[in-house]
DNA sequence: GTCAATATCATTGTATCCAATTATGCCTGA
DNA sequence: TCAGGCATAATTGGATACAATGATATTGAC
């Protein structure tokens, strides 16, 4: 009898090396390694994850698709440019499922994640690094998704908070830690919402959360704070 | 000076081939040529489109991307299944976005759309083959959400659409003509508050139909109606 | 001196070939 | 007769080599 592997396993990459590539790049991507707007060569990366360009090309399609590299026929791939108004269509997007997912997820969550939510929740407080805030901010947000049944929504989440990263640190740098009160008065909210599962109010909670991040985004001119915009 | 072709063109398939591939394999999934589950062979699809394997990968990568084909490392790729949960999912995050691209769509729609949204209307009622009703539901729906600045949102959009689409199908045989008078009259309210662009009722119409119809396909049992699902 | 056309160079896209991995069928043993 | 392991065949992943496309520099005409 045929016993093919079937495509139902937990693996998720299609070659190892360009799943590798991709993570790696990502990661420099987010960390803010690459400027925005700048050009990436198949053959440079090629060399420097001593493959040939194969595997390169196949990780430029991935990021290409989670919209943080731009690809153009016969011409190159560029790491994709910051551009508020693409941002600003994420938040909106954003403000409609996030809530949905939490809403989601409240239902399953456990003792256990609760918990770490409120560690979360106070270490945000604390800290006094933009990129721990932002480390931490992340974890905070994603982790309270989590308990959803919904795949397909939470890596689109993910994806969201990839491609709005680099305004996400702008923004933290640009209120300082005098502009935080009003986040962490709204986490603290959400996250008692969570505490008693009040499926309105996580949900009230989080889109104005949400909406009003982006407001001020759209208030202010980030200009020459996140890296080469447009 | 240097001119480079620069990242913002309208281009937007990297290779053609494998542009032209992908768009041909799509399109062909989407008809129900291929039974979900089939397993699709590289060689195969390189012999067919008369290229090697190395745009018929890339293409099958696109397609993952999509939702439509599963791949598995040093296995194989697979149309994907249908998967009732999945669809489930998925009607729930369009509940909450599409709402939000029609009421931007209405903001900014001309006449002539108007026009046409109307005609298509029409034409859904008049309709007799599934596969009309299908063709002309979907051209209505991603018409009226065309005017939205919102690429993303709209990309997205039409992928869900398409993930969709075997369920839509089954859906649209199991009700047949009789059951199609609810839809009908739902599609005329969508229409008479785009006309009067009225943003608060788009948004709720549009949500309760997507809703009625999500809740429709957890009541009903489609297994067998819907290809090699699980 | 400036613009345009053209030739050269750099970079990407594709084909072919080889290696690695996996599926299948056979064979052995109980 | 059936289960498990091993060998073979099929299929995918990756590397190298070549073709096609686009960018840059040079040359010539006005």
């Amino acid at each position: 009898m045929r016993t093919e592997k079937s495509p139902d396993g937990p693996d998720k990459d299609q070659g190892v090396r360009s799943h590798a590539i991709a993570t790696d790049l990502r990661a420099g991507i987010l960390a803010g390694l690459y400027a925005p707007g700048t050009r990436v060569r198949q053959e440079e990366l090629a060399e420097r994850y001593g493959t040939s360009r194969i595997p390169v090309r196949e990780a430029l399609r991935d990021l290409e698709s989670e919209g943080l590299v731009v690809l153009v026929p016969n011409s190159g791939a560029w790491i994709a440019k910051t551009d508020i108004n693409e941002c600003v269509e994420i938040y909106k997007i954003r403000e409609r499922i996030e809530p949905l997912a939490l809403s989601e997820s409240i239902r399953n969550m456990d003792a256990a994640t609760i918990t770490r939510l409120a560690e979360l929740c106070a270490q945000i407080e604390t800290s006094t690094e933009v990129e721990d805030f932002l480390k931490l901010d992340r974890e905070f947000h994603l982790l309270s998704y989590k308990a959803a049944a919904m795949p397909t929504l939470l890596s689109m989440i993910e994806r969201f908070w990839n491609t709005t990263q680099h305004y996400r640190r702008a923004y933290s740098h640009l209120i300082g830690k005098e502009g935080q009160w009003i986040i962490h008065s709204e986490h603290r909210l959400i996250m008692e919402a969570i505490r008693r599962r009040d499926d309105r109010d996580v949900q009230h909670l989080l889109e104005s959360h949400i909406r009003r991040t982006r407001l001020q985004l759209q208030a202010n001119d980030l200009t020459g704070l996140v890296p080469a915009g447009r």
